[in-house]
DNA sequence: GAATTTATAGCGTTGCCCCCGCTGTTAAAT
DNA sequence: ATTTAACAGCGGGGGCAACGCTATAAATTC
């Protein structure tokens, strides 16, 4: 069975995955593989898989420094 | 003792520092208290305190919830 | 088919966030 | 002055999800 999502919850996790999908493509513009951009970020490489992913929600924290190493402003909501 | 901070640590820092006062501009400027911006949110008001304080990080998701409610755009990070 | 890259799963640790309560400040009002 | 109330800061116990780590396998590219 399915949940009822929220209005909100919705758009959250739409989010979640719009994010996770910008992380990767940024990523590849900027010519790393997730091994590459891990061990820049000093992060373990899974994580940014099951971020790209979607896989769960990360913190403010861990956006911020995707944003420095990969030199991108990122923007929550984008409407 | 005080432990050293990275540069990317400090910039991190830095963010939730200015986050929460962002948010908390934004939620008096909207003309919310912080607890009826809780209540609107479904959060805890002491959540919303310590959020503004840079207490702990938050979650992207409860951005987006900040940013649904308050109907501004957050930026990761703004230079 | 070898090499590289990525997805995913399980388990352990950390810390976000909930919830409750107490304190301190400020303002109103008489 | 003291009450009363609105508002914000802060602390702590607890639950659960984020994230680290390791391993395996699938997908992609040569």
């Amino acid at each position: 069975m399915k949940a009822e999502l929220s209005a909100t919850e919705e758009q959250i996790k739409d989010y979640r995955l719009k994010l996770g999908d910008k992380i990767r493509i940024v990523r590849e513009k900027r010519g790393y593989s997730q091994e590459q951009l891990a061990e820049k970020m000093d992060i373990n490489r899974s994580t940014i898989s099951k971020i790209e992913n979607g896989k769960f929600g990360i913190t403010v924290d861990y956006l911020v420094r995707f944003s420095i190493f990969l030199d991108y402003e990122f923007k929550v909501i984008e409407r």
